[in-house]
DNA sequence: ATATTAAGTGGAGGGCGTCTCCGGAAATAA
DNA sequence: TTATTTCCGGAGACGCCCTCCACTTAATAT
């Protein structure tokens, strides 16, 4: 399993280190003010690979992106030293409208209606990103990307939402969440009409964590 | 729907011998008998194909399976002239077992059960073949693997178990039963333990099409 | 305004993959 | 054996990943 050094995708299987995205100027004293190119050519590649992601998938052309960017491939590894970094960020910012959803759906439901309608909230966001549906299912990202996807607090607004519907005796759930998500994503793969599969799915899987 | 159709050469997917459903043996009686070293090299290929498939996932390179398997690459691309073709090929015979398994479970255990312990078949069948379960989950292979890969009985057998299962009462399906292992697989890209994870669904899953 | 300097740029290049093409080898039929 | 047909196999064109480093340029110091 973690031995697979045939792999093309050299740094895929490799966790990403520390979080060197979060741009969060905590007072780094020493050093001079960032350049204004760098962080407009971070912006420009953000939007691009956004956009190639979407309609390519998760395996969309790294070359082709800084080049549409119009960079070069050079600074595309500079700012996202692997593949998964830049997937990373770029879904950074549109699954954290999901943890925010999380949020309210937790003041304005009860518990399991709230999970219920979060699940909903999550099929829909596939839906309207295509490349967001295949990292979830990605070989090629495998778990590395996955994770980094999640981490924006896609895992702890379901763990949330769970454990609040648990807490409440109504539900059981000896598994860790994020695998409902896994099972959901599952059927992206499917043709077109999978969205109408995946909240069918959504409501067995509600009905059998049932006590 | 359009990804396999590279098939300009004919005859070429044609299946070995006790396979009924492709051989069709319309009347070309006028031709030659096909070549020995034609056939060896196919199930060198398919062979060596399962091993890399088994241990380095769908994307194993195609060059490597030639080399390993001491053909030419143009020989692997006349035999199988997409991924898609060798990945279908390699898990025809291998998914037909669990067809075996279905009809099997059928005459000696009831409707649940047999359907129960079938995912649960299915499980250990993803586990032991890395490749497998990222076939159902491939990005690479798109749709076009996946249900080149399931044509393989896989639907029939779950139609089977389920339909049977509906039909008994006891349960109640409003989609394509094959979404149910679409579901199962998406957990396979979890990391290790997933087994274990993906057997609590399928009791979730069987819990929640109860009537 | 000019010099200083370190961060940032971009593309050439090596390695690996996919896929096509076709001259030549090999097996079958006569 | 010879003729015919099928099949082999690798060279070659091209794409992608990723590294490396000579050069550029924005931010500072003078």
């Amino acid at each position: 399993m973690e031995g697979v050094s045939g792999n093309k995708y050299g740094g895929i299987l490799r966790f990403s280190r520390d979080d060197p995205i979060i741009v969060a100027e905590t007072g780094d004293s020493s050093s001079r003010k960032p350049r204004a190119d760098a962080e407009r050519n971070r912006l420009r590649l953000l939007d691009t690979a956004k956009a190639a992601f979407g309609e390519k998938g998760p395996s969309a052309s790294l070359e082709e992106i800084a080049r549409e960017a119009g960079v070069g491939i050079g600074t595309l590894y500079r700012h996202f030293p692997t593949r998964d970094a830049l997937i990373e960020a770029v879904y950074r910012n549109e699954t954290m409208q999901l943890a925010d959803a999380a949020a309210r759906l937790i003041e304005t439901h009860p518990p399991v209606k709230a999970l219920r309608q979060w699940l909903l909230l999550f099929v829909d966001y596939l839906g309207t990103k295509y490349g967001m549906a295949a990292v979830f299912g990605s070989v090629t990202g495998g778990t590395a990307a996955l994770y980094a996807a999640c981490n924006s607090g896609t895992p702890e607004a379901i763990a949330l939402l769970t454990d609040r519907a648990v807490a409440s005796g109504e539900i059981k759930l000896d598994m860790d969440p994020i695998d409902l998500l896994r099972a959901i994503a599952g059927v992206a793969s499917a043709g077109p009409g999978w969205q109408d599969t995946a909240r069918r799915l959504i409501d067995i899987l509600i009905a059998g964590m049932r006590v």
